[in-house]
RNA sequence: CGGGAUGUAGCGCAGCUUGGUAGCGCACCUCGCUUGGGACGAGGGGGUCGCAGGUUCAAAUCCUGUCAUCCCGACCA
């Protein structure tokens, strides 16, 4: 490709409205152009990024006996009606009506058509297993769309999904594919780390995320680990061990205190001169438009994924003051289960399992009683975040928490979908089984623009050769020397026989401007045919490691061919 | 949806307080000059100032509404 003839148009400045590096930089090197919120395209270069990671998935995917396929980005309501997913998913799910009235909707995923194809066509267990995928657009009208490609509305993604008749097999499908996800990031050059976690609106039982850690706000997501074992979890997931599990007091008698206008956990913990994990916190939650009561220790907060869970519930938020006044008569601040277990659903927190002679509130203004214990058995849930510090439930060492970008994951759905939809297969015995059901996903956009966040400098991006648009750039420093540009011709023909791909800079422009936009766009390698032209010399820099050095052009091209060739493999 | 901010040329911005013929840098076009880390000179093209109302002789500027975008919290690949 000739410079002069690639669309691209490099920009001198950062675009204002971009936070995240990688998003910066793919608008100011020209990879993406918004067009809506959250919705963007993607230029030539971007795409054939894009192409590179789904060329890599699809090799590794293959290589593990799952088969390409391509299902609709629009999908009818019906199928979400049968799965009862219509009325769960809520606003992300963006629903449209065509011109007879029917309802549709845009596929945010894809487990209700793949399983309505497959009931269809696999109809005996001597068919089973088998594990299906595509790359395909996806649309969530996701509440807070940002940071570019990380998080759009409109995002590429590989979505697979297998089919089994055993939980076994299931089981053997899931490490298989996580095996094949482990080595396409890795041949994407990014580390990820595997953690735990909730399965979210996909539903399921087991399920895991593959996370590229990073220390900037882009990592959204809160992972926790341990240094010692292989314990790893998203914070919606994780659990720990408390350093402090029982607690008491100085308080050995039941006693109603004055507390005047003490409202926070800390003030009343001043105040009564106790720790903060002497203190049975109460939290009001609507809960799908009931109140919910958590009593949880102190310190500690509740992770409210996980209250959700354990209510099955939909939707989840903080009760307002008022609310809670209305509730529970009190206020802010005094509020206690006491007295209202016939009223209002309550859970306790495993935190609080252990505390003796502990502070409470009494739902009146005011006050807190102390001194108290647990008079009834009570179920103790795990609601809590964990924290930093909190030691780890395998092997009870420190854990340690780091920002993760989700770039994978993989889910055991079970029967979820099979079983409301009525997908069926025959077993041995001639009865009716619904299918026992794994998915797995790859956000590819996002997989490059976490590459991004990973390799980058000052200049621009640093793009791992597997990923790269392009290997190389041939830069001939002055066009109007026959002698450079003749010499610069030559090996940008050479190395495209020899199958490099590769860009020369034929433009007119300084060299200055070459070398900048080089770097922003991140070619992997760079051949700068300039002064040492007349010595038979070209200079051979290595973008990631900026190493430069001086071969002749035969040398230069063995180079690079060598290291694409190792691509390959 | 709650809190904060911004909409003026492809990109980055000034002008708005105190209404009076729409400006700067980059990018783009032409000519000259230059050619190893975003040169220089001369000339040129491009904007219904987000949109709709209102106030006024006159609105980018003041008022009202509306739309869009970005940042901070609840979603997820």
């Amino acid at each position: 490709m000739k410079m002069s003839k690639l669309f691209v148009q490099t920009l001198r400045d950062f675009p204002q409205d971009a936070e995240a590096i990688s998003h910066k930089l793919l608008v100011r090197a020209g990879y993406i152009k918004k067009l809506a919120n959250g919705i963007y395209s993607y230029l030539p270069l971007m795409k054939r990024v894009i192409s590179k990671v789904e060329q890599i998935a699809r090799e590794e995917l293959n290589k593990a006996g799952a088969q390409e396929l391509s299902m609709p980005f629009v999908q009818p309501a019906e199928l979400w009606q049968k799965s009862g997913r219509w009325q769960v998913y809520g606003k992300e799910l963006l629903r449209m009506k065509d011109r007879h009235d029917v309802e549709l909707c845009l596929g945010p995923t894809h487990e209700e058509v793949i399983t309505s194809i497959v009931d269809g066509i696999l109809t005996s267990y001597k068919q089973l297993p088998v594990n299906l995928y595509q790359f395909q657009l996806k649309f969530r009208d996701e509440i807070r769309p940002r940071f570019g490609l990380l998080r759009g509305r409109e995002f590429i993604m590989k979505d697979g999904y297998s089919f089994h008749t055993s939980q076994e097999s299931l089981d053997i499908e899931y490490k298989n594919m996580w095996g094949a996800y482990k080595r396409i990031f890795d041949r994407c050059n990014l580390e990820t780390k595997v953690v735990q976690s909730d399965s979210g609106a996909i539903g399921g039982k087991v399920s895991h995320e593959f996370m590229v850690l990073t220390e900037t706000q882009t990592g959204e997501d809160d992972v926790f680990y341990c240094k010692h074992c292989d314990y790893a979890a998203n914070s919606n997931h994780a659990t720990s061990k408390l350093k402090d599990e029982i607690t008491t007091t100085r308080f050995t008698k039941e006693e109603i205190v004055d507390t005047p206008n003490i409202r926070t956990i800390k003030e009343l913990a001043q105040f009564l001169k106790v720790e903060e994990n002497n203190i049975l916190k109460s939290v009001l939650y609507i809960v799908d438009s009931k109140p919910v009561m958590v009593m949880i220790r102190g310190d500690k907060e509740v992770e409210e994924t996980k209250l959700l869970n354990a209510l099955c519930g939909l939707e989840i938020r903080k009760a307002t003051e008022d609310e809670a006044k209305e509730i529970t008569g009190s206020e802010v601040g005094f509020l206690s289960c006491i007295g209202l277990e016939d009223k209002v659903k309550v859970l306790f927190d495993k935190s609080a399992k252990n505390m003796k002679n502990f502070v409470i509130g009494i739902n009146q203004p005011h006050k807190h009683m102390v001194g108290k214990n647990f008079t009834k058995e009570h179920d103790f849930l795990d609601l809590s975040l964990v924290k930093e510090g909190e030691l780890c439930p395998h092997c009870s060492n420190p854990l340690y928490v780091t920002r993760g970008i989700e770039v994978g994951n993989i889910f055991q759905l079970g029967t979820k979908y099979s079983e409301p939809m009525n997908a069926t297969y025959t077993d041995e015995n001639g009865q009716n089984k619904p299918f026992i059901m794994g998915c797995y996903g790859i956000g590819i956009t996002r997989t490059a623009s976490a590459a991004i966040e990973k390799h980058h400098d000052e200049n621009g991006i640093i793009w791992p050769l597997a990923i790269a648009p392009y290997h190389c750039v041939v830069v001939p420093v002055n066009m109007q020397e026959s002698e450079q540009k003749d010499m610069a011709e030559k090996i940008y023909n050479s190395l495209l026989s020899k199958g490099v791909e590769v860009v020369i800079d034929d433009r007119e422009d300084r060299a200055g401007v070459k070398f900048k936009d080089a770097d922003l766009i991140g070619f992997p390698y760079r051949i700068t045919v300039g002064k040492t032209a007349k010595d038979g010399l070209v200079e051979f820099k290595t973008r990631m490691t900026g190493e430069t050095v001086l071969l002749s052009p035969n040398e230069a091209i063995k180079k690079i061919t060598e290291e694409v060739d190792k691509l390959k493999g």
